[in-house]
RNA sequence: GACCCCAUCGUCUAGAGGCCUAGGACAUCGCCCUUUCACGGCGGUAACAGGGGUUCGAAUCCCCUUGGGGUCGCCA
C-alpha cells in the first residue's frame, strides 16, 4: 500500500509551490490506490500559527486535495519524539551538546573566513569532551553523532543517483533546548511511524535527505524512497516569494480562477503526459507518474494559467457556471431577474473571460441601466440615425425572437436608410447596456425579453 | 566559498542513438472572420549553452567549461 504525505510548517499560507508539491503526493497515492497524509510541522512555536493552518487546510480543501489521514500535529506527539531520542543516546547515536548559540556563531564565522564550510566540528562529542564537566546556566541540546566516513546515496524516484560524502555532513541537532525536535528528527521518526513509503517534498531538502538516511539506519528504520521535486521559480529566475506577486493560493481563488484549472496549471508547470495541455483532476490522477516530472525548476506564468483557466471556463458545467455568477451578482445587490436571461448572457461572455471575477464583472452591467457616456452619446446617439431606430423598433415586434430573426430586422432597416451597421448596433449597445463593448449585437438582444428591449429603445429615443 | 542538483524556442514542455529539416502549448507578430470588443481559424518569428570525446550516426551517452537553482540554523 503506497502512502504518501503532505507536511507544510505553519508558518504563512500555502503557495503555488508548496501546492503543486502536494498535489503530486497527492496525484500519486492516488494514481496507486494509496493514502495521502496530511502533517502539520509546527515545532517552530516561534512562527506557527493557527492561522496558518486554518489558511492550509482551506486552500487544500479548494484544490480538492483531500487527505485519508491528519492533519497530525507534531506538537502532540514530542514524547515520542523524546523516546527515539532515548533510543539513540541507548545506541551511542546521540550526545549532548553544551555550545551557546553564541560560541556556535563564532565558530561558524571563523570558518567562514578560512574559507571553509560552516559544519559544527564535534567539540561535545563524548570521545572530544571526555569527561569535562557541562558549563554553567547552559541548557544543553542533543546532537546526532553523524558517521564520520563513507558516502550516503539514494535513487531519487525524481532526479536519479545522489551521493552525499559524510564528510559533508557534520552532527546535527535533534532535539532543541526546549525538548522539541528540529525539522531532520521530527521528519524521519513521523514519516517512519506513519508507515510512509514515498516522501515526496521540494526540492530544497535534497541536502537533509542524507542526514535524514543517516538517522534511519541508526534507527534500524526501512528507508522510505525520495522524490524531489524542484521549485518553481518566478519571472526573474529567482525562488517564488512575496515580491513576485500573487502566490498564494486562496489568492487566485479570491480572483476568480477555477480550482480545476489550478490544478491542470500547476500539474502541467514541470510535469508532462505527452502534449496535453488541458485535462481534468480525474485524468491527471490516470496519467499521473512520478518519472515524467521535468528534473529542472520552472517559472511559473501566468499568463499561461489564465488561458488555462480561460478553457476551464468553457469546459465547466454550464448550469453550475451560472449559478456560481447569478450567486455573486446577488451578493452585490442585483437583481438577474430585471434584464437578459442570464442563463443565455452568460453563454456569450464565457467564451471571452478569463476568471470568474471577469465574468461578474462583464456580466453586472447588463443588469444596471448604464450611464451612457456624453462622448458617446455624441459620437452614437445622432439625430439623423433617429428615423432609422424608430423605424427598426416598430418592425422588431413581428420578428422571430431569434438571432437570425433580429440580424435579418436590422441588415433591412440599414438597406433601407442607407446606413452601416455601426449606425444601428452602437446605439443599440448603448441603450441596453450603456457600453459600447459588448458581444454581437442580434446575439446580444436576444438574451432580453422583447418587450424590455423595445422598451428600452423607445424611451431612449424620446431622449436623443 | 564548499557541497548537491539542473541545462531544448521569451515561458512550460515533447524527445529515452537513426522516426528531428527538433513537435505541441502559452506569449508575440501577420492575415482572415467581425464595420464594437473578444472568441475563433490560418500562417510566421523563435530553441538543442559552448568545447571535446564515444559511435557508421548524438538534442539524446561520457568528460570539461559556462550558466542557473538549492543547501550550508536550537527554520522547515
Amino acid at each position: 500500500m503506497i502512502r504518501t504525505r503532505f507536511a507544510p510548517s505553519p508558518t504563512g499560507y500555502l503557495h503555488i509551490g508548496g501546492a503543486r508539491t502536494a498535489l503530486y503526493a497527492w496525484a500519486f497515492a492516488r494514481k496507486h490506490g494509496g493514502k495521502f497524509i496530511l502533517r502539520i510541522e509546527d515545532t517552530d512555536q516561534e512562527r506557527s500559527t493557527d492561522e496558518s493552518v486554518q489558511k492550509i487546510l482551506d486552500s487544500m480543501k479548494w484544490l480538492g486535495l483531500h487527505w485519508d489521514e491528519g492533519p497530525i500535529f507534531q506538537m502532540q506527539r514530542v514524547e515520542r519524539y523524546r523516546e527515539v531520542a532515548e533510543e539513540l543516546i541507548a545506541k551511542g547515536r546521540a550526545y549532548w551538546c553544551y555550545a551557546s548559540p553564541d560560541e556556535l556563531t563564532q565558530m561558524r564565522e571563523q570558518q567562514r573566513a578560512r574559507g571553509e564550510k560552516p559544519r559544527y566540528d564535534g567539540r561535545w562529542r563524548p570521545e572530544v569532551a571526555g569527561n569535562s564537566s557541562p558549563p554553567e546556566g547552559v541548557t544543553p541540546v542533543l546532537r546526532f553523532k553523524n558517521p564520520d566516513d563513507g558516502d550516503v546515496s539514494w535513487l531519487d524516484l525524481v532526479k536519479g543517483n545522489i551521493t552525499v560524502s559524510n564528510r559533508e555532513l557534520d552532527d546535527f541537532v535533534l532535539l532543541r533546548g526546549d525538548g522539541t525536535p528540529t525539522y531532520n528528527f521530527g521528519v524521519v521518526v513521523d514519516d517512519h511511524d506513519m508507515n510512509l513509503t514515498h516522501v515526496i517534498r521540494g526540492d530544497d531538502h535534497v541536502n537533509n535527505t542524507p542526514r535524514q538516511i543517516n538517522v534511519y539506519k541508526a534507527l534500524g528504520y526501512v528507508v522510505p524512497e525520495f522524490a524531489h521535486v524542484p521549485m518553481i521559480l518566478g519571472h526573474d529566475g529567482e525562488r517564488l516569494s512575496k515580491r513576485h506577486g500573487a502566490v498564494s493560493v486562496t489568492q487566485y481563488r479570491d480572483e476568480g480562477f477555477l480550482s480545476s484549472a489550478m490544478v491542470n496549471y500547476l500539474a502541467r508547470l514541470g510535469w508532462s503526459h505527452g502534449d496535453d495541455e488541458i485535462f481534468t483532476v480525474d485524468q491527471l490522477v490516470e496519467w499521473f507518474d512520478l518519472k515524467n516530472i521535468s528534473r529542472s525548476p520552472a517559472k511559473f506564468d501566468p499568463a499561461k494559467l489564465s488561458w488555462v483557466n480561460a478553457e476551464h471556463l468553457k469546459l465547466m458545467d454550464h448550469a453550475e457556471l451560472v449559478e456560481t455568477i447569478k450567486a455573486r451578482l446577488i451578493e452585490m445587490g442585483i437583481n438577474t431577474e430585471m434584464g437578459p436571461s442570464l442563463d443565455g448572457l452568460i453563454s456569450l461572455l464565457k467564451l471571452r473571460a478569463v476568471s470568474i471575477n471577469e465574468l461578474v464583472d462583464s456580466a453586472h452591467v447588463f443588469y444596471r441601466r448604464g450611464e451612457i457616456s456624453a462622448p458617446d452619446r455624441e459620437k452614437f446617439l445622432t439625430q439623423e440615425i433617429k428615423p432609422a431606430l424608430a423605424r427598426f423598433v416598430r418592425e422588431l415586434r413581428g420578428v422571430n425572437w431569434e438571432p437570425e430573426g433580429i440580424s435579418g430586422c436590422i441588415k433591412e432597416t440599414l438597406k433601407e436608410f442607407n446606413l452601416k451597421m455601426p449606425h444601428l448596433a452602437m446605439p443599440l449597445r448603448l441603450f441596453l447596456t450603456g457600453q459600447t463593448q459588448t458581444p454581437a449585437i442580434d446575439a446580444l438582444m436576444c438574451a432580453y425579453q422583447r418587450e424590455d428591449v423595445v422598451n428600452r429603445i423607445e424611451k431612449s429615443l424620446e431622449e436623443i
